[in-house]
DNA sequence: GTCTATAGCCAGATAGAC
DNA sequence: GTCTATCTGGCTATAGAC
């Protein structure tokens, strides 16, 4: 499973070959067929897992009884984390998510934990209470994701950009998670 | 090419199929081979013609002589504009890049204009007088860029989760850029 | 359960008529 | 230049010995 995991997630569904999988497990490819079946189901098995490892936490986060500006903190920080963590699941999730649309989607919906309506009544609350701006709960998710996803998809390339090492990357990746939080509030705040 | 175009874009270089574009382009698969080659060389070609659309556009914007929030502005509009317009991009560009690392960010490198130092000059004389805070250019460009791609990566899963049509998405997006004209200013405003 | 060997299929690429 | 027919290789999946 680790290295369906490893395979799946730096190739994609369609560049993934069962033989590498198998080799980097070191087990004969007859095997996976033996324990997965298909290829497919594979997939599948390895896309929950990934969406699973990453998505409840954060989604709790963001359904929690937290103080607005501390959730905002505590979402980028264990987000963060996380991605740095399994740094390949981002691209691959998106990726996935854009071309392998229907079966993809369907396991984010079902393992995802997505449940936008406490931090829609949070952003209302406060901004009646006049200590936020008004602002579309849409608008707020996203920059929220992008601002601390975007970093990760694409990686090599940033990567090149920069002239960095993974290493120093995931070191300047954490010293912005502070400014990424600022940038949130500031974003919204009165 | 454009049904080449179409087709890479919706399914990734390895989920696409040569005899779906021949198809697409209402042309015989052998056809294709006879005015490219190989498949590959027809990926590259896609992928090159993409990024050149794109980004020599919004690097111009962004190595030009503008003010600062203008540029911000423009940037942000005209981006979002080209997005909208070519809608598979984003999730494309950013899945080879994070799959098919080596030829991709290659060609990424060779044609989209990248050109950080103008930008890197004009935050660091705008901070000197006093306009802006002193902010990390590339945490500056990663904000700027993710704040505005983010939206259309993984886009069916968006229009799922906001329950929206794709032509109600993209009028929300395009009305999506004030805001993220000002949450980029208001990050460094002081 | 684990392997080797192989079946069967499908997609990229080519041959060759027109 | 454009097509149909075919080759070839590689990959998923299975058979079958141990």
């Amino acid at each position: 499973m680790d290295a369906a995991i490893a395979v799946f997630h730096r190739r994609g569904v369609h560049g993934a070959r069962m033989q590498e999988i198998a080799d980097e497990a070191g087990i004969a490819k007859s095997m996976l067929h033996y324990y997965f079946d298909t290829k497919e189901n594979l997939f599948e098995k390895v896309f929950t897992h990934t969406v699973t490892q990453i998505f409840p936490i954060v989604n709790g986060i963001l359904a929690s009884e937290l103080p607005l500006f501390e959730k905002i903190e505590r979402f980028v920080d264990r987000y963060t984390e996380l991605l740095i963590e399994h740094h390949y699941s981002a691209a691959f999730v998106m990726a996935e998510l854009s071309y392998n649309t229907e079966t993809a989607i369907d396991l984010m919906v079902t393992n995802s934990g997505w449940n936008p309506v406490v931090i829609k009544n949070q952003l209302e609350a406060e901004a009646r209470a006049g200590r936020i701006l008004t602002i579309d709960p849409r608008n707020f998710m996203l920059n929220l994701f992008a601002l601390t996803v975007y970093p990760f998809i694409g990686l090599p390339m940033h990567l090149k950009r920069f002239k960095m090492s993974q290493a120093e990357y995931f070191q300047f990746v954490r010293e912005r998670k502070e400014l990424v939080t600022q940038s949130v509030i500031r974003t919204i705040k009165t």
